[in-house]
DNA sequence: AGAGGCAATGTTATCTTGTAACAAAATTGG
DNA sequence: CCAATTTTGTTACAAGATAACATTGCCTCT
């Protein structure tokens, strides 16, 4: 976990070292699945890996369309299935504006909190932590979805 | 304007006059389209009183239906398209975890950042103003989408 | 009143997204 | 190995949403 010290938390939005995104995530993922004896099997794993190449939202009909180039599969179930699963274990998050799927870049840091920025100029997705304001007592919040939408650095210059 | 002072921000989740929710969001949406130059024809009209009426979300074909029933139209663009209006008009929000939408109780105070607390038990969900916490610079936010899932006051008694 | 322009509605057809249900195979633990 | 559980394979559908185009209604200008 040395290096692991929360980069730039918009890393998503410049060019990056992705291979370390992606082999950094999976070395996660596997940790996360050994110590649950939750069982990353050949097609959850390869979704994962799929995700995290995209680096970017996809939608399951996208990610059903690799799988099968890839022989692994064609059928909605299968993708959603092995969905299912990365989010119910935190590899992957859910994008509910866009009804799509994107890997969660750091998914030992759990109980984060997860918020999204949504590019509508280039589509790309950063997750950040953020702490909810306070909401009114007398409910018990179990789950948070928080998207935002707009434009990121990049796309606001072009558009000016 | 006078008696609109932000009553019990939970009122969904308890019994209330529910009468003057619906007459109020009604007349403030008139006023709303009439400054603004909208049109809130029939059918709008209609959509807009479903969706006070019933005080929850409703997927776009409940509203269909209801439409039906009237014999105001049948085809989902009708509704898709009246629903469209009310939200692009913020006369109504919707809910993305639920693919539905669901009537502004108080459409008139703008900019406010609505909230949304979905009760899992009840289905009962209730819109509060909640301002975003500070999130990293260098990404123009233009929407949110804040959503909650829980449970209300009335539904953790009952579990407990 | 008549004509032109724009907004709204009607309608068809299709597309995208997501699940229920059940059978077959693989894995785990005894 | 056997039985229980989990995972996969497959069919068939349900649910949600939109593209595209024809038609109607409304407003404005002459
Ligand atoms: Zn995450
Ligand atoms: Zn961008
Ligand atoms: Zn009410
Ligand atoms: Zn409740």
């Amino acid at each position: 976990m040395a290096h692991e010290k929360n980069p730039d938390p918009l890393r998503e939005f410049h060019p990056h070292n992705h291979d370390h995104c992606v082999s950094d995530a999976m070395a996660a993922a596997e940790r996360i699945c050994a110590s649950s004896g939750a069982r990353l099997t050949p097609v959850r794993r390869r979704v994962l890996e799929i995700l995290l190449e995209g680096h970017r939202p996809m939608g399951a009909y996208d990610v059903l369309g690799r799988l099968d180039e890839e022989g692994l599969g064609d059928k909605p179930p299968v993708a959603y299935r092995a969905l299912g699963f990365l989010v119910d274990h935190g590899l992957a998050h859910r994008i509910e504006r866009l009804n799509a799927f994107i890997a969660c870049p750091h998914p030992e840091a759990e109980g984060h909190g997860a918020a999204f920025l949504i590019c509508r100029g280039c589509g790309t997705v950063a997750e950040v932590t953020a702490t909810l304001p306070d909401l009114p007592e007398g409910f018990r919040v179990e789950r948070t979805t928080v998207e935002a939408e707009g434009l990121c650095a990049a796309c606001t210059e072009k558009a000016a």
